[in-house]
RNA sequence: GGGCGAUUAGCUCAGCUGGUCAGAGCGCCACGUUUACACCGUGGAUGUCGGGGGUUCGAACCCCUCAUCGCCCACCA
């Protein structure tokens, strides 16, 4: 099986074939072998150079199975068994993602408990339920644990999610090497996020800041600027009037926001709006609470919004941060971390009044207090006219379903480039370095860097994740000294500051003055799973794995992630190591459904992918997703995979033909084991070179499209090259392949020839379809080379091999010969006979050129078309090709522009009809126009049967079968 | 509002740097059981290449413009 630079000769061991091929059944079969046999397995023993390594996306363990997840692995797949087959070391992990909210909640209600970062580790915890899925335990229920034992839950949770996931990509034929799997909640794992949390400390690219930031009420944790969705949220405009303090009169403002006017440090006009400019460092005085604020000038603040005036909360929105921030206002936060209003009514509110209209509001929800704050306004007249109603865009935190707030905290920022020039510009020319598939993804890239406007907010005030390595001093007077983190060494790691003491303490020091605190937030998702490179190559550790496989090759992955993993992804590994994590990046795109809506869980439109593969087969999902490219979305197609599954059996059954010839008795009895060798040398007909010579050009452009990661062009090329290969050569050449008994020496070599040619293609057709449709093609070649390894492991075909078999004959003589069979197939199927009639006579009729190619495989021709009696050939004369190209070109003009014509017609029915003048003016300007295009065509025709003069482009004139005799009765 | 993609046969999609670029498969119609394959074969019909301008000897392809669909970003008074 060897095909190496300097081989003339592929070796086959034949296996015994079945008498009727099928696909059931194959997956269970080679899944299996595969994993016993290590078919995918890394050695791990070679240089960085020799190796491609694979940065596969964790998909979220707890999540739903999806059909998304077989498309983009599979694509993925497919390079991965490509570059294996190119001889590189493939180091193909895989990881899941068990880290995050979604995860913290299946564990909660799967067994019964939460985190409280108050309580020790208890290595006897036993939870209260195993297995409680669908039923929603209340919070009161829910048995407290430590976050250690929390993390060990899931764990023992994620093990079991792990193997539906598991159990589906072997089914699928993912050549995935399980014994390199992480899971990103583990403890090597959160060892590599501390462990990188500490080098960016040390190195100053973390820090922490109070600050106004955006947060999820629901949750009841800061989010980051990658985690937001803006989506449309309705509101009510209300118009309100502020007094001047003066007693001059009133100066309205428009708010979506009512609740929020306690909250009103200031109200800013533009300084060009000539209505309210000289009301600049004038005060107003709000309504209902009676407080005195000031009016300020900012470019910000838009005339022809609202009113063109605008108040200033801390804070509504980030315009209200900037406004704050610029201009120095006072600090009046009204709403708490949990989406109410304080209870206390603010030291600010001094009148009665308002002191009043605050204690209604006191601890209730933004929602509430809008009313509450909006019946009080309309009673005391300040409110003007009816709120209106608005439908507005509003952020939202991606997983949350309630408007972010924007609340005031301590939390821990990793530089991004949001805040810092340098970095952003080398962040860009990260990007600019990085290798996109498809190349225009890399503008989303852009976008986002060039976008940025915080640093990357890191901490969450959530109990489940990779714990910060942090604890803080207590100073004597019973503060925390967070200025001065207190971290833990390298090998101690991974830490959780909550169960664990930091040198130099006692356990009983935690939380004492003179003692220290744990810092109880943790990390985001991102700050772990942007360290996915570090993970799977193992940095930090001794084993070698790091150096052979960092930076690592490819990062596939969804496109609506771009902003989050690849990005945080590229800023982790610059910043570590000063480098791409990786050279290449595929994007997969979306699933439609056959609407042409997107797939998504919570549409509900959803197809498990169970389902496709049981009814027709991996290897036919496979073919489905590997036809779609790297970025587009693609339909989902039942049709695509039934055609799948044809090729699947084609290639059983087209294998099983080829390995059966000159194995069989004269009962058609295939003889048990054999061994075959085909040389290249036993190539002597034009015929079988010219196949060569095509196979060879299939090889190449196959080769190149896959090495630009255009998995669906190559398919393209190889599955077409394969079907010609089975309708057209296939057919020429059968005869001669079977041979006959009393053959002449000549015949015998033709035979060997054919038999030769036919083993070396299938060879080859199964190699270069064998990332596609993993399992009929090793079915196959299990027959053909038995105990010989896997397809997997074969190298992929070498188009130099084929082209020096080809002895440079013309690929053309097979398009010739084809073509010649195929004008023979067309006269019987005119005639409605059978493809066995036999012909008694014909002619071929064609440019010269064509016909000598033609006549290099006559016999083949002959015999294939079943033409018995004479032929004979007729040579087109330039004057009858530009005849019968004009002739064609003006007859095919006409017609498209009768039935254009009859279309327009069919289009104007029913509309009003012209007056006779204008449709005798349009009649006039149509023909006019339908001449010109008939005469342009024939211009055309003209044109191209001169290049034909010339000598160029002579292979597009068919050859034509003319005055064919059928013998009727013949068969 | 800014950006990116898409728009080609009834359907799913190819069409590379303008010149055999009007294509494939499915579906449809007709015919055919041929010693790999009825989960089959052979043949056939089907398009103002989203609309409108422009550049060019020549445009599905380049430019302008409009439209529709999808996505990302901005827009929170």
């Amino acid at each position: 099986m060897a095909q190496d630079d300097n081989t003339e000769i592929i070796t086959a061991n034949l296996a015994p074939l079945p008498s009727k091929v099928g696909v059931e059944g194959l997956e269970e079969k080679w899944s299996k072998r595969w994993a016993a046999e290590k078919t995918y397995t890394f050695a791990g023993n070679r240089p960085r150079g020799e190796v491609y390594s694979i940065d596969t996306p964790p998909p979220t363990a707890s999540g739903h199975l999806h059909v998304g997840h077989v498309f983009s692995y599979t694509h993925t797949d497919i390079i991965a068994r490509y570059k294996r087959m190119r001889g590189y070391d493939v180091f193909y992990p895989m990881g899941f993602d068990d880290n995050g909210l979604p995860t913290e909640r299946r564990v909660q209600n799967y067994y019964g408990v939460r985190v409280d970062t108050s309580l020790p580790y208890d290595p006897d915890f036993e939870p209260p339920f195993h297995g409680t899925e669908g039923k929603k335990i209340e919070a009161r229920d829910q048995v407290p644990c430590s976050r250690t034992n929390f993390i060990e839950l899931c764990e023992q949770l994620s093990a079991e999610d792990e193997k539906q996931f598991r159990n589906l990509f072997t089914r699928l034929g993912l050549s995935v090497d399980w014994a390199h799997s992480y899971h990103t909640i583990g403890e090597r794992e959160r060892t590599v996020a501390q462990k990188a949390f500490l080098r960016n400390l040390g190195r100053g690219e973390v820090y922490q800041k109070q600050a106004p930031g955006l947060w999820d009420v629901t949750f009841q944790t800061a989010v980051a600027q990658a985690e937001l969705e803006s989506r449309q949220y309705p509101g009510k405009y209300h118009k309100l009037a502020f007094h001047k303090a003066d007693g001059s009169g009133d100066v309205y403002i428009e708010t979506t926001r009512p609740e929020l006017l306690p909250a009103c440090v200031a109200v800013i006009v533009n300084p060009e709006d000539e209505r309210y400019n000289d009301l600049i460092g004038t005060e107003l005085i709000t309504p209902l609470f009676g407080v005195r604020v000031k009016v300020y000038g900012h470019e910000k603040a838009e005339m022809d919004k609202g009113t063109g005036a605008v108040m200033c909360c801390t804070f509504g929105d980030t315009t209200d941060v900037e406004w704050w921030r610029e201009l120095h206002l006072a600090t009046r936060p009204i709403i708490l971390r949990n989406g109410r209003i304080t209870e206390e009514v603010p030291e600010w509110i001094t009148t009665d009044e308002g002191r009043r209209v605050f204690k209604e509001m006191g601890w209730k929800t933004t929602f509430s207090a809008r009313t509450i704050v909006a019946d009080e306004l309309k009673k005391s007249g300040e409110l003007i006219g009816e709120p209106r109603p608005t439908m507005r865009m509003t952020n939202f935190y991606e997983k949350g379903d309630k408007p972010l707030e924007i609340i005031t905290s301590r939390q821990w920022y990793l530089r991004n480039g949001g805040t810092d020039q340098d970095l952003r510009q080398q962040l860009l020319e990260r990007g600019k370095q990085l290798r996109f598939h498809p190349d225009f993804m890399r503008q989303r890239y852009d976008n986002w860097v060039e976008g940025l406007n915080t640093d990357w907010l890191i901490s969450r005030q959530r109990f489940f994740g990779v714990p910060f390595p942090l604890w803080y001093p207590v100073k004597a007077n019973g503060e925390t000294d967070f200025d001065h983190p207190i971290t833990p060494d390298e090998d101690e790691l991974p830490i959780d500051p909550t169960t664990d003491t930091p040198a130099g303490y006692e356990a009983g020091q935690r939380d004492k003055p003179n003692g220290f605190t744990a810092e109880k937030d943790v990390m985001d998702t991102w700050a772990t799973s942007s360290l996915t490179p570090q993970i799977v190559t193992h940095w930090g550790e001794d084993d070698g794995l790091y150096e052979r496989t960092f930076p690592m090759d490819l990062r596939p992955q969804g496109q609506d992630i771009i902003r989050t993993w690849l990005f945080s992804t590229i800023v982790r590994s610059h910043l570590e190591s000063d480098t791409l994590p990786w050279s290449d990046t595929t994007l997969s795109g979306w699933i439609l459904d056959p609407d042409h809506k997107k797939m998504s869980k919570s549409k509900g439109n959803v197809v498990v992918p169970n389902e496709p593969i049981d009814k027709f087969g991996a290897d036919a999902v496979r073919y489905w997703a590997a036809s779609a490219r790297l970025g587009m979305d693609a339909t989902y197609d039942t049709g695509q995979m039934k055609i799948g599954r044809r090729l699947d059996i084609k290639i059983l059954n087209a294998a099983k033909f080829v390995l059966a010839i000159g194995r069989e008795d004269e009962n058609h009895e295939v003889t048990q084991g054999a061994h075959a060798s085909w040389s290249t040398h036993n190539i002597t007909r034009p015929l079988d070179r010219a196949v060569m010579s095509r196979l060879a050009d299939v090889v190449r452009d196959a080769t190149s499209a896959l090495d630009d990661y255009e998995h669906a062009k190559a398919l393209r090329i190889i599955e077409s090259a394969f079907w010609s290969f089975c309708d057209n050569y296939l057919e020429l050449v059968k005869n001669r392949a079977y041979g006959t008994p009393d053959a002449s020496d000549a015949d015998k070599a033709g035979t060997l020839s054919a038999r030769t040619t036919l083993g070396l293609t299938m060879d080859c057709f199964l190699r270069l379809l064998a990332p596609y449709m993993p399992y009929a093609t090793e079915e196959a070649w299990g027959w053909m080379h038995e105990g010989e390894g896997s397809v997997h492991r074969a190298p992929w075909p070498k188009a130099s091999f084929y082209r020096a078999a080809a002895l440079k004959v013309p690929a053309e003589i097979l398009d010739q010969a084809s073509q010649a069979l195929a004008s023979l197939r067309k006269a019987k199927s005119e005639a409605k006979v059978s493809m066995k009639t036999p012909i008694l006579n014909v002619t071929f009729a064609g440019i010269g050129s064509a016909l000598d190619q033609m006549r290099e495989a006559m016999t083949d021709v002959l015999e294939a078309g079943r033409v018995s009696g004479e032929v004979s050939f007729r040579e087109l004369t330039l004057d009858d090709i530009r005849k019968k190209l004009i002739d064609q070109a003006v007859s095919n003009e006409t017609e498209r522009q009768k039935r254009i014509a009859e279309k327009q017609a069919k289009k104007a029915e029913g509309k009003k009809p012209l007056s006779p003048e204008q449709a005798r003016k349009k009649a006039e300007a149509l023909t006019k126009r339908r001449l010109a295009a008939i005469e342009q065509a024939r211009k055309k025709a003209e044109e191209e049967a001169e290049q034909l003069g010339k000598g160029e482009g002579g292979t597009e004139i068919p050859i034509l079968a003319e005055d064919t005799h059928l013998d009727e009765n013949g068969d």
